[in-house]
Order: structure tokens, then sequence, then C-alpha cells
DNA sequence: AGCACAAGTGCAAACGTTTGCGCTCCGTTG
DNA sequence: CAACGGAGCGCAAACGTTTGCACTTGTGCT
């Protein structure tokens, strides 16, 4: 039941456990036929090393934590997923956090990560606000945020570009021929205003008028979408399609338009944004916008690679092109 | 730069470090107005336990590796997110592995995971062989298994009670009038199997005539459930309902019966099994059987932490009740 | 006054590795 | 033959904690 540690196997191939451990580790100071000869043992007794040791003096844990609001988010369990696997190609383990709604908890898993003495931590922020409220903490190890843009700090980031995205959406419908187009977002977060901005770019570079619907709910879902959808609806409709700051809100609109009666794409065509997953469902079938996600979480993983192995000082941010994806709710105009 | 330890702490306080730790851990061995200096202290050096040397001296890391096949798949993330609230709040941590699609590799993240010493495993089997592959490791360290039924082997587990999903299906679908209800499944998991059987025991328990039609793929998926669903519609349709294994397999039915025209739910009642989030979107709207996720999750670290904690020998089958969710796939007949 | 006892604190070992340094061979060279 | 160098290996320190044990006080009792 005893593990069996490195001095168990030095003991049964007559050699000091100092042997051993450079052994295993490939050190050029090892004799060739004592090295076979120690590795075949190693399997023999089922020995594996302890990570936990071999990190107290190395002052390194190959682990990264993974800290987002909470992972059973469509986009976040996938930027998860190829987080995950980069990461272990890359010999490192990934510790998972949910810090759910607030930024106490936030702050509380970070530092607790911190304590956990990991390498790096790879961070979704909840939250414009995320970014001081872990300040503190970055300093004492290399942090990367995901799909923030948080332009005006000196931190390192990857995210998509919002305002091209927007644009890609907006010029694609007005090749469609759409000439009222409305843009139903959020206010308040950065990512927001960014994709705002991509729209207003595109509306200045086809001569269209801009025209905003605010959400006065905070975050986006499907739920906060119908709702203001449901009051968008009850005034006329006079444009002819719609670009929703998020897949979340497009969905929400799709249901308050069919329980309005209001055909998409017959009557309004509708674009979204992050490519979640469900929007490939048969029914939903909902022309986005497309964050890289696997691009951005392995360049993710990547940069904090080479902040832990090579010291890398300094921030960079790092912006993804996105792709317009269409599918079925999206109408040509004559 | 450098991380202040116990040792400075302890200088600082002019006492030995060993006082600082007892102080820390709330040992009863210490004067009280020692104690609050201390803490004091610790708190304005900023000073953090490191947990890998804790974890060295006491045989105990306080981390729990949570194996899935993969975690963007929505079922899994959804137990992840419960899984990894509940268990930080008993003070445990999760690593989290993709097991990916092959034993080999589930395997290897397992091995790895006893590598890093952690003091128990949650894992989604991707296979009814996974108990074999990894039965070796389940001795070295406790192990739930989550979400498959493995009734004849010694380990633990928590999974819904299949059976009694597709048994409360069919009756449901029974008590709106259908008599001709088809079942459309995998056939090789054992998860499939006793969900086949619920189903024939309520066929034999209401005198229905029990009509099986298998898909040829092992797993099942929107895509493979739309393949199979296209085969199906090729022949006459002589049911009023169907019954799928999965949600995913529900959901490719709707999409093969929307391109052929079949209406769901005017010609065609169609209930699933999962409730995956998906299912509940609107124009999706599945009715189906709910695994009930966050007692699962839950359950499963409750059973892990006391099999840790209090060395609880033996294994235990917890078998959670499903409940019916209704929604818009299933229509009355007269 | 002497003693026992408890409360509070310090000493040092232990956890399982990695790694700098030093030692022992053995073969090669001058 | 002496000296030298390199290959191969062992010794022991170090990483930052926890904890059993011993030690020092102060207090109350006889």
């Amino acid at each position: 039941m005893k593990n069996i540690t490195l001095k168990d196997v030095a003991k049964a191939a007559n050699v000091s456990y100092a042997t051993v451990s450079r052994a295993l580790s490939g050190s050029s100071q090892i004799g060739s036929e004592t090295r076979e000869r120690i590795i075949k043992l190693c399997d023999e007794m089922g020995y594996t090393a302890n990570y936990v040791a071999r990190s107290m003096v190395k002052k390194k844990t190959d682990l990264i934590g993974f800290v987002v609001p909470s992972i059973d988010n469509q986009f976040m369990s996938e930027l998860a997923y190829y987080a995950e696997t980069c990461a272990r190609a890359h010999g490192y383990n990934i510790m998972l956090c949910n810090s759910g709604p607030d930024l106490k908890q936030e702050k509380a898993v970070v530092k607790l990560l911190l304590g956990r003495q990991v390498d790096g931590i790879l961070i979704c922020p909840q939250s414009p606000k995320t970014f001081e409220n872990i300040q503190a903490y970055t300093e004492q190890v290399p942090v990367v945020f995901l799909s923030e843009n948080l332009r005006d700090h000196p931190q390192s980031y990857v995210a998509v570009d919002n305002t091209k995205g927007t644009y890609l959406g907006t010029e694609y419908l007005y090749s469609l021929g759409h000439r009222d187009i409305l843009y139903f977002g959020q206010r308040r977060s950065t990512t927001h205003q960014l994709r705002a901005d991509g729209y207003r770019k595109a509306c200045q570079k086809y001569g269209l008028q801009e025209r905003f619907f605010n959400s006065t709910y905070p975050q986006s879902s499907i739920e906060n979408g119908y709702q203001m959808a449901i009051e968008l609806f009850s005034q006329p409709i006079d444009y002819t399609a719609i670009l929703a700051s998020t897949d979340s809100n497009a969905i929400g609109i799709l249901q308050a338009a069919d329980e309005l009666g209001i055909d998409i794409p017959g009557r309004l065509s509708l674009i979204g944004f992050d490519n979640i997953w469900s929007t490939s469902l048969p029914r939903i079938d909902l022309t986005t916008v497309e964050q890289p996600k696997h691009l951005m979480a392995t360049q993710a993983v990547e940069m904090l690679w080479d902040k832990i192995e090579n010291g890398t000082q300094g921030y960079v941010h790092q912006i993804l092109t996105p792709t317009l994806i269409q599918r079925g709710t999206c109408r040509k105009i004559d």
C-alpha cells in the first residue's frame, strides 16, 4: 500500500537514489547500462515520481490555474478543453476554479491558486473590473487574460478583434441588401463598446444610419435578450436586420420573434456573435461571427508558457481575427 | 519577489517557525495573544502558506482529479461546475483532465494524476471499458465513477436510474394517448441497455408492442442521430412517438424530421434523455428526461470526500431518480 | 520550601525529490 | 611511470512545511 519511492528503487538497484533520479531525468552523467537497468526496474516496481516532492525542490509545479466565471458556460468550456489539451502537451496540468459572479470569490480563488504555487494563471474575467481586482497578484505570477480587451492595461491578453467582428457582420448584411440595420447590445462592458464601434464604423463606411437598441441588463443571456426583444418588438419594426452583440442575445431575440410571429429570416435577418456551439443546432442555425476559440486558448497557454519558461517580461495584446459564419438567419433583400 | 515563508514571519515575530505554523493552524497549544500577534503579522506581510510543502509532510494534497472525455461536452461541463464548487467548499481543488476518445489517454491521465498525488479521482467513463482500463489504479487511490452504471463492478459510482427514466418517458407518452412508440437508441453501452430496459418494462406494463430502432453508431451525437433518422424515415412511419435514448439523438431526429417535413410534435411526438442545456433553447424545446446533474456531482464528491477523509472501504452504488421535463415536442393524441 | 503540573514555546526530524560538489576508477598522454 | 582528465556515481543540502518531543516558565498544592 505504501508508495514506492526513489529510495526503494535505489535499494533494489543497489545504487544511490541520486543515481536513480538522474537516470530517470535523462542526465548525461549516467552510464547507459546502469540507466537501462534502472528504468527497467522502475517499470517492474511500478514507480511513479512524486510530483509534489519534485515541485518542492524545483520551485515549480508545472501547474497552471484556469479561472472562469463558470465552466458550464459553453464558450468557456470550449476554451477549457483546448487550453487543457494544449497545456498537457507542454507538460502542464490545469487547476480549475469557478470564480462565480462576484469579485470577492474571483479574488479568493486567485489567491488560493497562488498558495498552490501554480506557475501561471489563465483567467476569463468576469467583468471589466477583474483587472484591478486581482492586480495585486499579477506581480507574483504570470497571468494571461482571455477574451476581454483591456486595451489600456499593461497586462497580457488574447482576445478576438471585436470591432472587426461586428464590422464584418454589418458589411455582410449590407452586401445582402440591407440598409436599415439595428444594433442590439449591452452598454457597459469594454467588449460591447468595441463591438458597437465596429458596427458604427461599417455604418459610416457604407452610409447607413446608426441605430442602437441597448439592453438594460448588464449581462447578456438568452433570457435577458428575450425580455429586451419583447420590448423592442412592441414598437414598429422599421429595420430589416438586427446585429446582436452576442449569440445569447440573438437566441433571445429569436425566441421573442417566434412568439410574436415575426419571421426570421423572412421578415428580419439576424446575426449573433461568438459562435457558441448551440448556434449550430438545427432550428437555431444562427448566422454569427466566430471567435476562434481553439486559437485563443492555445495562443493563451503558449503565451503563458513563454512567460513561465523564459521569464519573458512585459505584456502582449494578442488580437485574433474573427470570421463570419453564414447560416440560416439572414436573407437577401432586393 | 522572493516568497515570504514561515521563517520570515517567525523572525519578524521573534518566535520559532513552529509557533507560527501552530498559530495559523489553530492549535490549542498557543497563547491567545501570541496567536493574534502572529496572525496580524502574517496579514501585514502578505504571507500565504505553501500548499506544496504542506502536502509533502501531510501526505495529502487536498486535490481531486476530475477526468472527463471532453470538458466541452455540455453534460460534463455542468457536472464539472457543480463538482468544483462542492469540492472547493470542502477545501479541495480540482485538477482537470480530458481523457479524449481513446483508452490509452484515459489511462495516461489517471496515471499522471496519481503522480500528482491527488487524494481522489472523479471520473466520467468514456466507455464501458473504462473500468478495467484503470482498474490497476483504483487500489491506490479512492475513485468514484460518474454517470455509468457498472452494475456488477465492485466500484463506487453515482448514476441516474436509467431504466426508470425511459419508463417514465414511455409512461408519459402512453398517458398522452400514444400506443405506437418507437425506441431509438444505441445498442452497445450499459447505459443504453438499461434505458432500453425501461422502455421494455413500460411496454409490458401497458401492453404496448416493443419497437426498437438501433443506431449503428457506437456514440450518440446529433450528427449520428440525424443520419440514422434519415434512414428511419425512409420507411413508412407507422408509430406516433419516438423515445430517443439521448438528447443528442433526439436533436438529430428533430433535424431530419424538419428536413423531410415531418411535423414534430404534429405528426410525431419526441422525447430525449439527459436534459442537456440545449434542450431548453427556444425552437428546440425538447421534452426530455432529466439527469439530476447537480445532485450527481455533489453526491459524487461527497462520496469521494467520505472515502478520503474517513478511509471508508467498500463501494456504494448511488442511483438517483430522474424526472420528466415536459416541453414542446409531445402532443396529446385522441 | 519543594514538588507536580499545565501552558506555552522551541528543536529537529521527516516528507521525496533534485543537484552541486567531491570522490573513485580507469584509460590516455607526456 | 607519473600525471592528468573524464566518466560514473555517491553524499548531503535544500525546498517549506507539520508535529512529536523536550524544555522552560509560572502557578497551586502539600
